[in-house]
DNA sequence: CAAAACGGAATGAACGTTCATTCCACTACT
DNA sequence: AGTAGTGGAATGAACGTTCATTCCGTTTTG
């Protein structure tokens, strides 16, 4: 009928069909980890032929690699609203931390699959590449660290252990919130991120 | 000759398979995970038969619930070595924290073993019982948190949030470390532990 | 004291299941 | 009618587990 539609349509269907599969992968990723989350499950959830997967994805493999891309696209622009280069050091390790747990209590989904992630040869790869800066360092967290570090407003340790003091409490408190252990609200959100603050600072 | 012998040397032989059982699947599943970590490699790496583990544990469920306490049946008494109830808070604290540092620096496998088992259902079930309080709460790190609180030289925080806060850290640096992306000495493991400890004291 | 018989420990081939991936008949559009 | 897209049965590799058999130290027998 429409001949316009021609080219639209079928861009439509494949881009739905996609998302589609990744939010079943993630879905059943963060539920029950990589080995609960076979390809024939993935395909139900998604409402599609096990065979479809591997017209968008290659192989399981690249699947979840674009899980993880698919994951910062949506993370960074949430923990960047609001946020402001021209804050204190202080204020903005604030305002990173609170928006990276309200987001993770928001995306319970999203952080239980980083953690999937970040356990897996995927993850340790993934960092290995990052931290040896083989990939590109400006990343707002590895600026502002460093930024803390020249300015001396941080302790004077390698960046390496700054991240561990800031992330690691920070990922603890959102997995035992997640995993129902506690019921975080603001007052506590904010106190925990102080609390991580610091750890960090001179 | 000896009749006392009769009991004896079955049962040495008993226990050397089982270690070497228990030895071979540590080193697996901290290489390669519970995944890569199948029964016939433990087996071939045990320098026993497939059918002979099932001698010793009912199923691999069984084997991984030994592993993990036979893992911290060689942590605590390491950690507890020159803890001594009666000094300062903080000080034990510190020595806590350094002496754990040192065993996963010094059993890296250990770690790995213990960072897969937590982040699978096995160590989210036994976290669970633990913290509701369905397994005894006389644990050392429980004891110490709790009289931290109740004598108010620690923050005003829940006991999880100040376990995330302080054990955090230095899972993520002990991670690191193995992982190679950095080289803790002496001086940067002290000054880590302090900085854990800053983060949770008042 | 030698030799035969015994019994539990050890073995690894085999089994059933589950998985990622492939294949091809079928659909739905133009 | 032709073609790109789809679904789900088919495939083979890999897994945990089982079990008939072997092995070996001890005991019993002659």
């Amino acid at each position: 009928m429409n001949v316009h539609s021609t080219t639209q349509v079928p861009k439509m269907i494949k881009l739905d069909k996609r998302d589609e599969i990744l939010r079943a992968a993630r879905e059943l990723i963060a539920e029950h980890g990589f080995h609960g989350a076979p390809m024939a499950l993935i395909a139900d959830r998604a409402g599609v032929g096990a065979g479809t997967i591997y017209r968008y994805f290659e192989n399981k493999d690249v699947l979840i690699g674009q899980l993880h891309q698919n994951l910062e696209e949506r993370l960074y622009p949430h923990i960047l609203t609001g946020y402001a280069a021209d804050q204190t050091i202080r204020a903005r390790f604030l305002h990173l931390g609170t928006a990276l747990l309200h987001y993770f209590i928001a995306n319970p989904l999203d952080y239980r699959f980083l953690q999937q992630f970040y356990n897996s040869p995927y993850g340790v790869d993934h960092r290995r590449d990052k931290i040896l800066g083989v990939k590109d360092g400006n990343d707002v967290f590895c600026v502002l660290f460093a930024e803390g570090v020249t300015q001396q407003v941080l302790k004077d340790l390698p960046m390496v252990i700054l991240f561990g003091l800031y992330f690691g409490p920070l990922l603890a408190v959102a997995r035992d919130h997640i995993l129902g252990f506690i019921q975080l609200d603001e007052d506590l959100i904010t106190r925990t991120v102080a609390a991580c603050w610091e750890g960090i600072q001179k």
